[in-house]
DNA sequence: CTGAAAGCGCTTACAG
DNA sequence: CTGAAAGCGCTTACAG
């Protein structure tokens, strides 16, 4: 074949808008360009950034991703996994809605890769999640360099590690001047807690650390409905920046932000290595949380 | 062959686990079972219950979704789009945050049907949408039947068609009494048209119906801080029903679904007709809404 | 009714 | 270096 009759064919097929079927590639490459991303978060307000950093990080890979949401049923998680296996998929990332309960599905002694982001993983498995503690400690260090000297924390319930682990690093921070108040993850129990709070005989608190924003949001409502300034008199910090809560709260809040999207990326690149044959060292990864400084808990930005 | 070696052999791919290569099968098959939805909407607020009624109505065709979300950003929607292409989905679903906005991609001539769902579609193509009329009417009808006589409108941007449609339900049926106020969809708004309402000489309304839940949030928030008692003095009705803000507002709001799960099994559905070759009548469908009943608008719930 | 062959669209390895 | 063949895992159509 002569140089130019090649190129013509390459000419002529970039034109007619050749593109190769990726199914008879991969029934010979062992490698579909695709994986799965299963959850039980529904609402997705987890899931959803680790989408968009799982993407991010391979749409130029050319990998295209899978949604499974399974809510919290074993038959629907069986019948997605089953879907993509039977596709081929070249790796499984698990994710949910709180980093110490598994999905309600058998992940192990699969054909392909498993990487856990933000959900329990198998014993020895890959698992990526944030670093509650140090996002923690990030929020009432501030608090305290805001001068802050009677710091509270109202958080969920006691059940979840995320809510230990946050007010563990509270509680090294702060000592034990005030309770730690577990309640819902809403908005009724942030007004309670204030309430709780207020009421209580002795000095009141002059900042509040709180487990997520909708307790944050209804603490600065309540501060704000009892005549109390934030952040003038109070400094609030939330966790999870949740935009939509966040943004919307008057004053806005400072708050600490999971990185779930740096999550999602990093759960995305381990499942393609381990797909293309690299070891992955099994255990669990750690990010680092950053805080998101808004206006609830005053000061200087930059401090 | 006898019946009985045969049976063996059905036993034993049943027992070992054996599953069919689907990227094999499709090869022959020209079918996939694997569609793409294709999305602007970063933060899911319309995509992610779309898409649950999508994975709804085709899971148990085996069918999975890819979902793309591609900001507003062309060349990404393009490489997306070729990426799905490439691996020869049987059909895309386009999805979006409004009903009057194109995605940045062109997917007119592709090889493959195309469904909208929340976006706008290429003129002569299938598109699924809210009836924002309906919807509208649904509330406002709700506050008459309440005994409200002075209703007040209070919308997002007057750019949206989603916000002409409501907004032209509430002129039909209220009449131009009070002037329709239109502004940004946000929290923030909702207090200055509170603030504006009550400022001006006259009667004031004693049922407000808002643009989106946000909106509404405010309102209520808004009444609630001049001491005008929702729902006894005010009724306020919302439009989305999104949980996170209908559901945490005090009290909670009563506001208008879109059944977008609906919207979305059915254009799952229609995508999957298309891609076996049923022929499907162009347009656009309109699905109802409906009408969530909490506690803004006061009454009896059976109304 | 059973069993072997051809073919889906590619890539890889091998013979000329 | 070029070109034909074999094969990925299936299904469909055809010959025995």
């Amino acid at each position: 074949m002569a140089e130019e009759t090649r190129d013509r064919v390459k000419r002529m097929a970039a034109e007619i808008g050749f593109r190769p079927n990726a199914l008879a590639k991969s029934l010979l490459s062992n490698r579909s360009f695709t994986i799965g991303l299963l959850t039980n978060d529904t609402y997705g307000r987890f899931t959803l950034p680790v989408m968009a950093g799982i993407t991010e990080a391979l749409a130029d890979h050319g990998v295209s991703v899978f949604l499974c949401t399974i809510e919290d049923d074993p038959a629907l998680g069986k019948v997605h996994v089953d879907a993509m296996l039977d596709k081929h998929v070249d790796g499984i990332i698990a994710s949910g809605k709180r980093i110490d309960r598994r999905l309600p599905v058998d992940l192990s002694n699969l054909p392909v890769p498993v990487v856990y982001a933000f959900t329990e993983g198998a014993p020895d498995s890959v698992t990526f999640c944030a670093d509650d503690f140090q996002g923690a400690t990030l929020a009432v260090k501030r608090l305290i360099e805001l001068g802050r000297r009677r710091i509270a924390h109202v958080t969920g319930p006691e059940s979840f590690v995320s809510v230990r682990e946050r007010s563990r690093a509270y509680r090294g921070l702060v000592g034990d001047a005030f309770p730690v108040l577990y309640g819902e993850w809403s908005e009724a129990w942030g007004h309670e807690a204030i309430a709780k709070l207020w009421m209580a005989p002795g000095p009141k608190p002059d900042g509040i650390f709180c487990g997520n924003d909708q307790i944050a949001r209804a603490v600065v409502d309540g501060l704000r409905e009892r005549g109390v300034r934030v952040p003038e008199d109070v400094s609030v910090i939330g966790f999870d920046n949740w935009e939509i809560v966040a943004a919307q709260t008057r004053p806005p809040l400072t708050t600490i932000d999971m990185n779930l999207k740096a999550l999602g990326r990093e759960a995305g690149l381990t499942v393609l290595a381990l797909a293309e044959g690299h070891a992955v060292e099994p255990g669990i990864r750690t990010l680092p949380c950053e805080l998101i400084v808004r206006q609830s808990c005053g000061g200087d930005s930059k401090l």
